[in-house]
RNA sequence: CGGGGUGUAGCGUAGCCCGGUUAUCGCGCCUGCUUUGGGAGCAGGAGGUCGCAGGUUCGAAUCCUGCCACCCCGACCA
């Protein structure tokens, strides 16, 4: 990211407000650390969700909608639910506005109090399984698996620009399973399609594991999880995907009657990516001359910036244009033809670059004599001249080269920041001048846990899935540990 | 909720300490001409409750009091 980037997270966030502000993607609004999402930012965001909900229902999974508003005694029904969000719920206590009598303006009409308060969802556990409860008589109704794409609210008490919004976009999953082995199945099933699609279609390369029990999600007995690393060398959590074991279906008394006969609790599931997401694709690839968007996800994949003086020229420029864009779209290929006369081609081509278009082309009157266009990838910033003839086939291959070509870059970069540390001194050293992940060894304790993160302010972002057996002492308390877990600031 | 900081045009800002003509500059915007292969040049122009309310004063962006909003740090956070 280079030389505007430092270590310090206020410069950081400086410059990632300002990008994306710049980048037409959002801004703060006001309202609360909320943000306005704009078009373009929202076209990479329609365009996640559709590859999202492809692989959701390619795996079984149902789209279906619940009410924002959850009345305050569902979210009492499971204990550690509620601890975990009841300090950042939004409350509606009234239905109705009125005149102030003295004309001041509108209050809230006290006589238009609620009989119990509505929470608006800061996630929907309560409401679905209240609703499942209805759905699931028999085995037959299992598994159901149902998703929903929604906002959410959380009061925060502190906001971070995508990272943690007071409202924010999301797609909530949530299943009910006959047996245990089937509920974990169908965790690490989405966990694994949010890796997949974080790898193919974000370029983000990301470590799976499970999160230790202090970052266990409300109601969770295990918290599968995908941990990316950002440039900064902070880590963010990029999406999760529960096993609850029984403890929803016992709250809200969702039985089953089982194929032997007998009556049983049903096993669940919830996972969940949010617009975090944009987040973490903004900050992985950009470059300080603006985003950098994999092809897959980029609203426009291919600008044509026509270089001409005068009616004529842009028309003859035109007619070349015309039937590249045309073999383009029918490979499935998003292009912008930017013809406008109100700005200059190098306004054009600072602006496409800052918006992290992959791939710009140019044609003047040069290419017009040689036959030729000019070929600009946003993440080399290179360019070449290339034939007209045949130029779709040569993009098509050159988007594919550029997906890779990112996620091999967010990938060495990576791997370039796991480093394997052995003493709490060599911990303390690396996280404050390398960053990144570090994979120590530690002695399963939540007070051990705890005292480092107050120490040095790293928590273990996962225990890797399938670890390799290397046993090794704890780096604070040299109690013996079987494997190591990665730790790492975070977002 | 505690500590610190900032509110001046669409955006970014100078001026404030030490009150005094018509509130500074850049970007952007509008008009015209020339331009167009890396953010164009020149000329002209529009745009302001100086966060809000009150006070001191002949006079307040500037001093005083109160309030509001936002940012940063902390506590908090699938």
């Amino acid at each position: 990211m280079g030389k505007n980037l430092t270590k310090r997270a206020e410069d950081y966030s400086k410059w990632y407000n300002e990008l994306v502000v710049k980048a037409d993607l959002a801004e703060n609004s006001g309202v609360r650390g909320c943000m306005v999402i704009k078009p373009y930012g929202f076209a990479i965001w329609e365009k996640m969700q559709a590859a999202l909900d492809k692989m959701f229902k390619e795996t079984g999974h149902q789209n279906a909608y619940f009410p924002i508003f959850i009345p305050k005694s569902y979210l009492s029904k499971e204990a550690s639910h509620v601890e975990g969000f009841a300090k950042e719920c939004a409350v509606v206590t009234h239905y109705r506005l009125k005149n102030a009598e003295d004309g001041s303006g509108i209050v809230v009409d006290e006589n238009a109090k609620l009989e119990e308060e509505l929470i608006v969802r800061p996630t929907s556990e309560t409401i679905i399984w209240d609703t499942f409860r209805k759905w699931i008589q028999s085995y037959r109704d299992l598994p159901l698996k149902i998703n929903q794409w929604a906002n959410v609210v959380r009061w925060e008490m502190r906001t971070r620009l995508f990272l943690r919004t007071s409202e924010f976009l999301w797609q909530e999953g949530h299943t009910a399973h006959a047996t245990k082995e089937e509920a974990v199945e169908e965790a690490e099933t989405i966990l694994r399609i949010y890796a997949e699609f974080a790898e193919a279609h974000m370029a983000v390369p990301v470590i799976k594991g499970t999160k230790t029990s202090s970052e266990r999600f409300a109601g969770a007995l295990e918290t599968y999880c995908i941990e990316a690393l950002m440039q900064d060398g902070k880590a963010l959590q990029a999406g999760t995907s529960h096993f609850l074991g029984q403890n929803f279906a016992k709250a809200f008394d969702v039985q089953f009657d089982t194929r032997e006969g007998d009556r049983d609790y049903v096993w669940a599931t919830s996972w969940g990516v949010s617009t975090r997401l944009m987040g973490a694709l903004v900050m992985t690839h950009s470059d300080d001359n603006g985003l950098v968007l994999p092809p897959k996800l980029a609203p426009i994949e291919v600008v044509i910036v026509p270089i001409y003086r005068g009616e004529e020229q842009l028309e003859a420029i035109s007619e070349k244009v015309l039937p590249v864009m045309e073999a383009l779209k029918k490979m499935g290929i998003s292009v912008k033809y930017d013809d406008r006369d109100t700005h200059k081609p190098g306004f054009k081509f600072n602006e496409y670059e800052l918006k992290g278009v992959p791939v710009r082309l140019a044609i003047g009157p040069r290419d017009m004599e040689n036959g030729t266009f000019e070929v600009a990838r946003r993440d080399t910033l290179k360019k070449e001249i290339v034939p007209a003839a045949g130029i779709a086939d040569h993009i098509a291959g050159l988007l594919k080269e550029i997906q890779e070509n990112i996620y091999r870059k967010a990938a060495v970069f990576r791997d370039a920041h796991i480093t394997e540390v052995d003493t709490y001194e060599e911990f303390k050293k690396v996280l404050e001048t390398k960053g990144g992940f570090l994979s120590a060894h530690w002695d399963g304790t939540d007070e051990t846990e705890e005292r480092i993160k107050e120490e040095t302010k790293a928590t273990i972002r996962c225990i890797p899935l399938d670890p390799k057996e290397a046993p090794g002492k704890c780096i604070l308390t040299g109690k013996p540990s079987p494997y190591r877990v990665l730790f790492a600031k975070a977002y």
